[in-house]
DNA sequence: GTTATCACTTACTTTATGTAACCTAGTTTA
DNA sequence: TAAACTAGGTTACATAAAGTAAGTGATAAC
């Protein structure tokens, strides 16, 4: 029912991309760890969906989950290297997001 | 509830190309101006939603509708100047697709 | 021993998306 | 002339994804 016309390699980072928050999260990753509820916290998103994205995200090995033995233990989610390449793709919304959006101000349409 | 982090336009450009099926449709219109079908069975989209979302990206100011007066009336849909800026970032994800991605032939996880 | 925090999970509600049938206008087919 | 077809949708209904809020288990502070 859909000729394949896109390459699914371009189609799969589409939908990885297009899922809602995905691409937040790996942002918030780039200055480096952070633990779950700095992640909720800084960029708004509900515990029981962090939750879920921070699993896919890690068995798509672009972020990794590090368990840390202190007293109390810390459990720190960082970017893997497959996971830091997504900067460029960052940067480049970023660009364009400053050449070509206005902040809503106007939130009535 | 959510500290002001994230600068306002980036967000609003991570909102836009993490609704399901935008980036995807502006990429199908790279290439030149389409047809509401055409498009529809391109990206294998609803006609709900394409209806939805070709609103939403119009008045967005992303693609414009052309009604072509035609025997019978065509109408096409093509990306504006705003709209095709966004191939810098479409080409910055295929790139890193190309990059990073393996396609998945592996259906099971 | 009550209260608090972190990293979740569970139950339930709301929103988004998908499916399929229908609509309107023009067009061809019989 | 009527039945059927096509394009570009819309509407009603079903399912999937996301949000809300409360709960859990481990540890620690008061």
């Amino acid at each position: 029912m859909k000729q394949p016309t896109i390459c699914p390699k371009f189609e799969k980072a589409i939908t990885l991309l297009s899922q809602r928050w995905n691409a937040l999260v790996i942002y918030q990753l780039l200055p480096g760890p952070q633990r779950f509820s700095e992640i909720q916290s800084a960029i708004g998103i509900s515990g029981k969906v962090l939750s879920d994205r921070l699993k896919e995200l890690e068995h798509q090995d672009l972020i990794k989950r590090e368990v840390i033995p202190e007293t109390p233990v810390v459990i720190e989610y960082s970017l893997t290297e497959k996971g830091k390449s997504l900067e460029s793709v960052l940067k480049t919304i970023e660009t364009w997001s400053q050449e070509w959006m206005k902040p809503d101000d106007e939130k009535s349409h």
